[in-house]
This record gives structure tokens, sequence and C-alpha cells, in this order.
RNA sequence: CGGGACGUAGCGCAGUCCGGUAGCGCACCUGAAUGGGGUUCAGGGGGUCGCGGGUUCAAAUCCCGCCGUCCCGACCA
């Protein structure tokens, strides 16, 4: 085995690990655009099981999905003065078209509030057309200056929710209930643990009255903002005269929502679980749950029984739900198969070979070791398809407890001098609990100094007890609990 | 946009100082053997040397200009 053929470990560069792993896992490549990538089919099929749960979650929980245009006029944009504050500097603008310049500039959305309550104002003119709840599965782009893979790339695919309603406690309710939705989502399906909360006003979405968002805590003990979910008040509905008559005949602007998760997310989920072999997918969101790599010889007679078995096991377990593949490429060893399915990150590996086919067995191997430590288990058959999937539900498990363990271990509670916030932020990372006053320059001393943003203030579950005293920026008393950290 | 580095085969690089037939490793193709953790041997294909101009008998190499990429900072799902 040569160097080259491994990864670099995580341990001695996270971040040449990372942008190797997505790479060499086949999940996307750098595109001839600059900061836009090629999601590659192994990280599509990841990304179009991500889309496949959430739709499913929005629709049971009433919304419908739709489709509105990738232009916007610009004048839209501008509508809204935080939103175009906050955007400005990163819009793509279509000044030229059909061989002429453009009457009005149209701007490449960087997200979509502004067209589509554009819409909604059109289409609401009762309380009785309220609330509109829907859902958008879109590309959006922002002009970045500095792109990385999944993370932040200058066009993106993602989901935005938009809706509408009468009262503003009915928004409020939506807002939060999406963020449930959301953090189900990634708990259950992607394994990743968040913290939920509410963002301070440095870190708010420009033009909503309140974000919250849901925080992991990555392997490099940096955060990652996982998803969103806006109280928008009437900001947008004022600006686009999006109004209703009420019951009592007044007539009265809409309350809106706005909410999104994009295929950051696949990024989230390499730096949750991948390990220096490469990455480690979520049996649910596994394109590929099992593979099967028949072991056969050249001169062996019993090659085509092995291959006959391997494809029989294949559809029992297709027929049980499970998603298997048998890979019957006959240029690679069996050796640099299992490396590849490795990296990866396929589940389970079912190995089938002479011996195996003499006793009926098969040898089943882990992604990652069983409690005691074990990755291979040779097993009956029949008693491997039976069981392959009651382990793929335990795996997905481990890997939630996995990294739960892994972030609580890295987080700091009770933290309440500023030389602690700064010695943990600088050296081991992870998530800093402390007290905070509310104001706004303690918040910009902690970028200055360490790079450090608060990154929520924690919904009521996450916060500590006893609530913190005093203000982690000196002096003051503490008016709420936050979670500060260095953040992708 | 400021500071630094780099553009040579799909990828990683050597060759540039000191001009003289474009090379190495991996990957790829063909054949044979091999096959339970990155298989071996033999043969083979593939490059406007980032682009444009200049100097020269001769330029990957020297000179001028441009373009692009990456890293560090200021902006960010």
């Amino acid at each position: 085995m040569t160097a080259d053929k491994r990864l670099t470990p995580r341990e001695q560069d996270f971040a040449a690990w990372y942008n190797e792993v997505v790479l060499r896992a086949e999940l996307a490549d750098y595109s001839p655009v600059r900061g836009s990538m090629v999601i590659r089919p192994w990280g599509f099929g990841i990304w179009e099981r991500m889309q496949a749960a959430l739709d499913q979650m929005f629709k049971d929980t009433g919304h419908e999905n739709a489709y509105f245009p990738l232009l916007i006029p610009q004048s839209f944009i501008e509508k809204e003065a935080e939103h175009i504050e906050g955007f400005k500097p990163e819009l793509a603008v279509v000044t030229h078209a059909g061989g002429r310049d453009l009457e009005e500039p149209l701007v490449i959305r960087p997200t979509s509030e502004t067209i589509i309550y554009s819409m909604y104002a059109k289409w609401v003119q009762s309380y009785r057309d309220l609330p509109i709840l829907l859902n958008q599965w879109a590309n959006v782009m922002r002009w970045e200056l500095r792109t990385r893979l999944f993370l932040r790339t200058a066009e993106f695919l993602w989901q935005e929710g938009h809706t509408a309603h009468a009262t503003a406690d009915e928004a409020q309710e939506e807002t939060l209930r999406i963020l449930g939705v959301y953090r189900d989502f990634m708990e259950q399906w992607v394994a990743m643990p968040v913290v939920t909360g509410l963002k301070t006003d440095s870190e708010r979405f420009a033009g909503a009255v309140r974000t919250y968002s849901l925080e992991a805590l990555m392997q490099d003990n940096r955060a990652l903002q996982a998803g969103t979910s806006h109280f928008l008040g009437q900001n947008f509905s004022r600006q686009f005269d999006l109004k209703f008559q009420s019951v009592e005949g007044r007539e009265e602007y809409a309350w809106n929502t706005s909410w999104g998760v994009s295929t950051r997310m696949v990024g989230g989920l390499v730096m949750t679980h991948g390990d220096d072999d490469g990455i480690v997918v979520p049996p649910r969101l596994a394109p590929t749950q099992v593979v099967v790599v028949p072991i056969v010889k050249g001169g062996d007679a019993r090659a085509e029984a092995i291959h006959r078995k391997a494809e029989e096991l294949r559809a029992i377990l297709a027929d049980q739900g499970v998603r298997a593949k048998v890979d019957r490429r006959s240029h690679l060893s069996p050796g640099a198969k299992f490396y590849e399915w490795e990296r990866k990150g396929v589940p389970f590996r079912m190995e089938l070979g002479p011996r195996d086919l003499d006793k009926e067995q098969v040898v089943l191997v882990r992604r990652i070791p069983l409690e005691d430590g074990r990755k291979k288990e040779f097993l009956s058959q029949p008693h491997a398809v039976a069981t392959l999937p009651d382990r793929l539900e335990s795996l997905q498990r481990d890997l939630f407890r996995r990294a739960t363990v892994r972030r609580e271990e890295n987080s700091y509670r009770g933290v309440s001098e500023w030389d602690e916030m700064t010695e943990i932020l600088e050296t081991r990372g992870g998530f800093v609990y402390t007290g905070w006053s509310g104001d706004p320059t303690v918040e910009e001393r902690a970028k200055d100094e360490m790079k450090a943003t608060i990154r929520a203030i924690p919904s009521e579950e996450f916060r500590s007890t006893p609530a913190p005293t005093t203000c982690i920026g000196g002096g003051r008393a503490s008016k709420m609990e936050v979670v500060w950290a260095r953040a992708y």
C-alpha cells in the first residue's frame, strides 16, 4: 500500500482531509466555473435521500411544493432595506439578454422571498386565502469570495419554504414547527445532533424579525449552521403589499416565515461521521446500504455459482427494502473494492467467496465497529439477510449516539471568564456556553480576538442549570445564556 | 481587493537557474497469470508545456503583457 492511496489524516490537516474525501468518495468535483461544483452520482444520491425525507415531512405538516423563477427583477430585491443590505455584495446580475441590454437588470436569486411574496400579494384577498404554505426545491446563487465544496459554493441546491399567515402567533408557531421538523430530520436521518436556538441581531437573516437556527459541531470542533427558520413579521408583506381582509373586515398585512436547508448538509454529514478511511453514510441516507463483493478465482468452476448466490442474496435484501448491490467488476481485486466502498461510506459489506459458498455463510463487515470492537462477522446466509434491516437501524442509532457523545465531550458549560473562553476556542474549539448581557460589543470583541461568534441563544432544553449569572464580557449581569464557537 | 505561491498527459510532479528530440509515478488500454485488504508481468495510447507577443538558427526554458488557480486577510447558508 502506498501512501498516496490513503487520505490525509483528520488529525494532521482537517481541511485537506475534507477536500480529499469529498473528491475521492466521488461526492463532488470542481467545475470549470469558479466556486461552482459538480455533484456526482454518489453525492447526489445522498442529497436525493435527504430531499425525499424532508419533502415527506413538509407534506406531512401541510405544505405543498411549487416553483418560482430563477430571475428576480433587481427592484424587488431592493425593496426591503435590510434584505438588500445583506445580499447586495453577493448578487450575480443579468444585464444583457437576447443581444441587448435589459431595461431592468435581473438578479439570479440568492433566496426567493421577494418574488414569492410579490406573487402571494396577487393571490391573497381574504383571511380565507390564508395560510399559504409553500416550499420550493431550487438552486440559488451567492457570489461568495471564498468557496468550499458543499459548505460554501457560489451556486447551491436547497429547499426554501415560504408561508403567509393571518396572525403573528400563527407565523411564529410555523417558524418553530419547522425548526422541529429540521431537528428531527437532522437527528433521525443525518444522525447529526444539533443545538437549536435563536440568532442574535448580528447573525439574523437580512430582513427577518427573528432567525432560529440549528447548529452542529463538526469533528474539528467548529460549528456548522445546518438550517435556519425565520419569522419575518410583516417586513416583506408591507413592501410587497401582501394584504388581506380580516374576519372583522379590516385590511391587514400578512405575517411571513421562511426556512431552508441546503446541500451544505452533505458537508455536515461528511464532517460529522467521516474517518481517516473515508466518509460514513448513515444507512437511511445511503444510496447503497449493502455492497455484496463476490470473491471468485479465474479458473474456479464455482465462479458462476458464487455470482448466482450473490445475486440471490441481493434480491432477497431488495425484497426487504434494503438497497443492496453486487460489485461484479472483474478488473479489481477484492481488496481494492473494499477500500473503495469504505471510502464511499457504504454501511455494510457482504463478502461471498468459495469458502462461504461451501459453508453457506457470508462475511459481513460493518463500516464502523460494533460496541465490542468487532467489524467482521461470519454469519449463515439466511441469518445475515434476515437481520440486515435491524443492523442498518442499529448502525444509524450508533452514529447518532457517537456524534452526540463527541459533541457533549466538546461542549463547555458554566464558562464565566473571558480568558477561559479564549483558551478553549483558540486551542481545542467546541461549544462554549456563557452568560451574555445582550451587548453587541461583546460579540464584536470575540470575533476580533478569537474569530468566534454566538451561534445561538439556545432553546430551553439546551440551557445549563444553574443558569449563568454574569456576562462573559465582564462585570454586568447575564440576561441570557449563549453558545459560542468558531463557525464554518 | 491587498500579501504569498503556482500553472508541463486525467491526477501528483521533475525538467526552467545554464535554450538544443518533453520525462517520471499513479491512473487508463491490450494480453496473460492472479483474486479472502489497494495483484503481478509484458506490451501500449495520451501533452497547442495557461494565453498572446518578442529575442534566437532553435524557447517549457530568456524578455514583456495578459489570464487563471490555490493559500493567508477583509465578506458569507
